[in-house]
DNA sequence: TATTGTTATACTCTATAACTATA
DNA sequence: TATAGTTATAGAGTATAACAATA
């Protein structure tokens, strides 16, 4: 599709929140000695109990990435490292409860950091900017479109 | 107000469609060599011509931060630093002609990048999407309770 | 004295390459 | 041989502290 004025508003609208939401994870990730990476690995292993691998692929990350960042994590006591049962060479990570609890705290502090902009929206639009979101979170997006540009619309 | 069930899930999208859009901006500065904040500063020069504390205000970083990435991007000749006009301890920073051509490059290849996923929504959809994400942008967050600077003069 | 910017230092994040252990 | 993970290394991003120049 062609990209239009409303594609080009959506598309800052992302870029611009995305940033904004960051900036919040960031400072408040920082505010407690964690990285974005690491606060997202956080989140990600409340619900799983992924491989090394399965973390660096999901993470867009080198193996050799995760190695450190999950060592970090593992000397504070957030998360453990636990050889696989079937495959020995795997090694899963494991949120322990101190992890957990910090995730949850970090994350209301979030909501709560947002909540002056969230609030401008009434239940209804809250419920429709979700969905719209959804929607666009649930579209795969070709991980690596390697190279060819084919020009576009715009002689 | 007290967080409900919208306020959740509104929360949810807005942080893992960041998660989403910084992958896609990371990868594609990382194509050009160019880090999420070089990227973005570009992007912020389009329109602006700031101070290095002005800069390094609205981006939440130190002044020092700043002077090695800004003086990673003049080596490469996407911007130049200045001497200001009437505060002769100012230095202002201002895109080239290059760095211009670069990021609008980046950034239609962000939108491109994207398409799978606005494609998804209609017109109507897109426009009422990007309404909502400015309605939230607009909001001032209680910017950063940075740690006000203790006074660092020697006795 | 206070502000603007740079430099020196230290740490984390990140990728590449080489390595070990297992499959 | 191929895969999972770690380690060694190097460069970028980041903050703190100390500094020079200007206000």
């Amino acid at each position: 599709m062609v990209p239009d004025d409303s594609t080009d508003a959506v598309v800052d609208g992302l870029v611009r929140s995305a940033f904004q939401v960051m900036g919040v994870l960031t400072r408040i990730g920082a505010e407690h000695d964690l990285s974005l990476t690491q606060l997202r690995v956080l989140g990600i292993l409340r619900d799983r109990h992924p491989r090394m691998s399965d973390l660096a692929a999901f993470l867009g990350l080198d193996k050799s990435t995760l190695s450190g960042l999950i060592a970090r994590a593992e000397r504070r006591g957030l998360l453990t490292r636990s050889t696989g049962a079937n495959d020995k060479r795997a090694v899963v990570v494991l949120i322990t409860d101190a992890g957990r609890d910090l995730t949850q705290r970090l994350y209301e502090e979030v909501r709560d950091t947002l909540a002056p902009a969230t609030d401008r929206l009434d239940p209804q639009q809250r419920e429709q900017l979700a969905q719209l979101l959804e929607r666009l979170l649930t579209t795969p997006l070709s991980a690596t479109p390697r190279p060819e540009r084919p020009v576009r619309g715009k002689p």
